[in-house]
DNA sequence: CATCTTAAATTGACGCTGTCAATAATAAAT
DNA sequence: ATTTATTATTGACAGCGTCAATTTAAGATG
């Protein structure tokens, strides 16, 4: 059809395409997206995805980074200066997407990227991701808030975090009791064993 | 070529393609796990794995099944008195299970049974995997030894670990930081926040 | 203007998958 | 020996990822 696309151009289409995808995972799950899919949605043939994409791999790595952009973009939205509330809030929007985007966070936080190296690009973005997250943990133990080392915190916090998304996201546990047991069982354990005694 | 199998014949060539499913599965990891490749292996025609399962997600869940049945064996094999110690010891069967067969614990505790209910036999599997787990918090809250209801507990616990092996799983962290992770911060969390002081 | 060049897109093809329907093979019953 | 019922196989179809060959069409050149 055409010739001669501006690189710029070029990427446009590959992000319109991403962003396509996205909404077909979200909408059918990771077993229902296909490139071929993808293409008749987009309304161009069945191989010309792979203009833009090396592999399915590729389409699937364009969605984790969009979606970890889209993560960290939320996180820099708040606007909030004490640390620990800072935390806390930081978990809520964490936990959140993962409540209402099961299959965009399974996609990001669950895949195997042990056989393959990660796409630099997601390791960068998800390096990001995880200073950010930790950010408010570095200025609490830094301020004497909190007496365990910031990367062990965020370990604990993280998996636990974890493990109900993914209980929930498998219907092992009811969706609507993991912001609760968050809240009440993380704020038990702060406050119990890592959170040193300040008078308000 | 044969007629009239006993129940018990049929359920052994079942249990024969379950259990060579499963080590095709561990090989070759969830996408490398096709019907047609297990008739293959097992020297049988491409549509024979039909007759004894109705489709691809029955061979699956007749693994789970398998699986969970495994773990459970072993819980039963520990012996020991002491409520903490023994629950200790279950979260390292656990744990050490997860770290040995990824592939094997991601299809038990990662797939998505939120779309089509649960096959009621795993659901009663995991039932009893899920009271055996929760047998000694039980113990140790009737005996005062613990401060938190033991279904809370377990899911404090059960969740942290999940979330540990399933980054392992990920490459998100090092296989190697899991079981010093989880024997330092769940021993922190227990002794500081939820279990009561105990003279020796 | 017409022609050439080249990037972009399409179509063809291959082997793989899950799964249904039709067929074959075989052991027991008659 | 023939019938019957059960186990197994082959054929077939649509869908998949992906490579190679081909077509299309926009800009460059004459």
């Amino acid at each position: 059809m055409a010739k001669i696309l501006t690189e710029e151009q070029k990427l446009e289409k590959r992000n319109r395409l991403i962003e396509l995808a996205t909404s077909i995972l979200e909408r059918d799950g990771e077993a229902g997206l296909t490139a071929r899919g993808l293409a008749r949605e987009a309304g161009i043939s069945r191989t010309t995805p792979y203009l833009y994409f090396k592999d399915k791999e590729a389409i699937l790595n364009g969605i984790r980074l969009q979606i970890l952009n889209r993560i960290i973009a939320k996180f820099k939205q708040v606007d909030e200066k004490k640390p620990l509330t800072q935390m806390q809030l930081f978990g809520e929007i964490y936990t959140i997407f993962g409540l209402e985007h099961p299959e965009l966070y399974r996609l990001v936080f669950t895949s195997d990227f042990s056989l393959r190296p990660m796409l630099p690009e997601l390791q960068q973005a998800l390096n990001s991701f995880q200073s950010l997250m930790m950010s408010p943990m570095q200025k609490a133990y830094d301020a004497g808030l909190i007496r365990i080392p910031p990367d062990r915190l965020n370990l604990v916090l993280w998996s636990c975090t974890h493990g109900l998304l993914s209980f929930a996201h498998s219907g092992l546990i009811d969706k609507q009791t993991v912001l609760p047991q968050l809240r009440q069982d993380i704020g038990h354990i702060l406050s119990q064993g890592f959170l040193n005694q300040i008078k308000d």
